[in-house]
DNA sequence: TGCAAAATAGCACGATCGTTCTTTTTTGAG
DNA sequence: CTCAAAAAAGAACGATCGTGCTATTTTGCA
């Protein structure tokens, strides 16, 4: 890997830690650029525009996002197991300590989702994956008969999603102890996993 | 009322509709003097700081949920009519004009998670309120047996919530053009309404 | 090791923003 | 209508930001 790769590796994983914090749309070339130990232009030269310093942070959440929640799920067998994987993952990772103001892409699409571009764009992209990811395990799990067979798989996903966002929102601004468990325990209501 | 309070609730309407679109922490006194037809100064004289502003942008959007959701569900008769009275109200805000981008509160609330201060504050307070309403109404629903007697109301609330959430992601970011269908589904599906 | 190319630093610019101070206009009670 | 008080306007400030240009340092191959 060129030392400019690397260098770019490591401005845009502390861009990531900004941009959860302050977001994407405030991140700023100069803080950046100290953050990193590089002066503004030595940063703005890996770029070219402001714009494509966010698009690029973006792009790496969303990869961190595949390595962290959706490969080590599809390490689990197909059906249930891996379903169950994919979301409890995608719930502890609000809680670990690499993002610490929470999940930047979901943070982004409040931010960017009235503000057409190639950031929306990327966005939108990003999340229709997500949604239809989930909705093929979901899909896996009902086919091999761990779901019940009259599931709404659409409204199931968009159901687990707002379960999410809900342990999203009540662990960054309500401080909620149990919004983690609260995540868990909808799911297994869901998805028929408890009484 | 005097002059000065009228030109507030004007700036103030139309500083809620910006903040939808470009997110609280991004509204200018420039832009916002311009579309009210004031000077920058004469804008700036009625709140002495942006953080004031800030702040009242979000009472002025709390105060605005409030009428336009919390009191005409409690119009309706306690029990499982006031709360859905009040889920669906609260659904269909989310697709009414008046904020074309979206709940400011719910983007604020991504916004400001992270930067303690009165803003912080008041969204803390104003999310707590709403929790604590939605599961009074799911608690009156219940001891009128129109709920589960074994429903778990704190994780009714949480998912419901989730609901409002996962609706307005889906609208705002993905255009998804049934997602006030699902999140009713859901409803339904969540408080035994349905098969 | 020498040296071209790549990477980074230094510096300056125009624009924008929040804020302050002073002046002008508008309001509304007597 | 008068006129003091309230409301708004105007101009200017320091700070910060994105960006472009040129110089300097560093890299990695011959």
């Amino acid at each position: 890997m060129s030392k400019k790769a690397l260098t770019r590796e490591a401005i845009l994983q502390q861009a990531v830690r900004s941009a959860s914090q302050i977001g994407i749309s405030r991140l700023t070339i100069g803080s950046l650029a100290e953050q990193s130990g590089l002066s503004k232009s030595g940063l703005f030269a890996h770029f070219g525009s402001k714009e494509a310093l966010q698009l690029a942070v973006v792009q790496a959440a969303q990869a961190q996002f595949v390595e962290e929640v959706v490969k080590p799920a599809f390490a689990q067998p197909r059906g249930m197991m891996r379903l169950r994987a994919l979301f409890h993952a995608w719930v502890l990772r609000l809680y670990a300590g690499n993002t610490p103001g929470g999940c930047p892409l979901l943070a982004a699409a409040y931010e960017f989702d009235d503000q057409p571009g190639a950031i929306r764009d990327a966005l939108v992209a990003g999340q229709r994956w997500q949604r239809d990811t989930l909705q093929r395990l979901l899909q896996d799990a009902q086919d091999a008969g761990e779901l019940a067979a009259d599931s709404n798989i659409p409204l199931l996903a968009f159901m687990l999603f707002g379960l999410i966002q809900s342990a999203h929102h009540d662990h960054q601004l309500l401080d909620s102890q149990d919004s983690a468990r609260l995540a868990l325990q909808g799911f297994a209501q869901l998805c028929g996993q408890a009484p």
